[in-house]
DNA sequence: GCTATAATCGGAGGTGCCTCCGTTTTTGAA
DNA sequence: TTCAAAAACGGAGGCACCTCCGATTATAGC
């Protein structure tokens, strides 16, 4: 927030009754997928003018389908997620089942050094509609537990753990503090939790 | 915070080795005040260039005393937390132990009331610089355990329950959500605990 | 294809943020 | 008292936020 005496928002998206005109999806679309570069470049308070502009719109027009800022970090925020968590199935099917857990880990290292600019925006959502954030951890633990189950079935990590426990420590690597070499740390401390859940498995590396 | 693209700031408050020139200082005072009250009236963010007006500054000068809005809001803070500790001693020179003890909880809950409006600023701050908090957050405990300590020995309460416990139940006021009647059930609240805190005390009453 | 109309666009405008720097005032040493 | 240097003042300027509303355009029914 930063406008001084405005009063608190409480504009929601109206359930549109018919769906939205061609030109206008459009426009959403192009919006959202500006500001995800946007955000994940210069952080949480990017310039709104500027997203507008690379997409091609008025600034009104950005404001009318995201009345607030914070409306627009949720749609990027929720969209990127969902593709995170569509990644996992697509690994699974493509990858043994511990590279495909080893590998979606390792982006979901990527994807939170990327929301880590946003933080403060999405603190303020988490205060003002934390029903997003249950939907979307439900979403990744989801993913998660699909790619340990595999694993653990496959014999290729041990039995031992479930996806609870290594949610859990990538939590932690969410909550550690924002030191320079944060992604390299955060990336060489998931191999190792890859070591150790390969470590004592039935089926030999 | 709300301007998009500058870098984080890092401006201290260099320890100025002479005094504060008399013009400076008069202004700088006049600011503390008005921003006292702006910021209880309107919030946390309040206009900052209205602030410099009604102090009959110009807005320089409000940023050289203050080069973020969370400086200012600091110091408004910091000057009213020694004012409701000043007020502890001043109450207990004046009133019966209990009656002064019952009195700063009051005052304590109007305090909290005018503060939740900055609570955002208060949260930046908090992360960026927390130890004013721990100094201040001392100082609220140090006052209240000497009103306690004196209530106790006078025997006008119950000897069975210390400070401490005393400002886990007043926290637990400040975190309750925001209701529009919330002062008014603060109120009660305290209400209830010096009842609790009579009853059963050595000196009947 | 044509048109009425509902939906959407887009930018001007008013306000706030913060910086920068020429002008003014205070200070203290002569 | 005088005056040069140091300190402080203050507002213009550039950018961003967000609102408002006249102009524009897609859509549905004919």
């Amino acid at each position: 927030m930063r406008k001084g005496t405005s009063a608190p928002k409480e504009a929601r998206e109206a359930k549109p009754i018919r769906p939205l005109r061609a030109d206008a999806s459009r426009n959403r679309d192009k919006l959202v997928e500006v500001a995800g570069h946007a955000f994940a470049e210069k952080g949480g308070n990017a310039s709104l003018e500027d997203i507008a502009r690379q997409a091609g719109v008025g600034i009104g027009t950005l404001y009318r389908h995201f009345p607030t800022r914070e409306h627009l970090v949720e749609i990027v925020y929720r969209r990127e997620v969902e593709g995170l968590c569509a990644a996992a199935d697509e690994l699974a099917r493509h990858n043994a089942p511990d590279a495909a857990l080893a590998e979606w880990m390792q982006r979901f290292v990527d994807y939170i050094a990327a929301k880590r600019g946003m933080a403060n925006s999405l603190r303020i959502l988490f205060n003002a509609n934390s029903e997003v954030f249950a939907n979307t951890s439900g979403m990744v633990a989801h993913a998660l537990r699909k790619l340990v189950d595999a694993a653990v079935s496959d014999g290729s990590i041990r039995s031992d753990i479930n996806s609870a426990d290594l949610l859990q420590a990538l939590s932690g690597i969410y909550s550690a503090p924002d030191t320079p070499d944060w992604r390299e740390q955060s990336r060489r401390l998931v191999s190792l939790l890859m070591d150790g859940l390969r470590w004592g498995a039935r089926k030999a590396m």
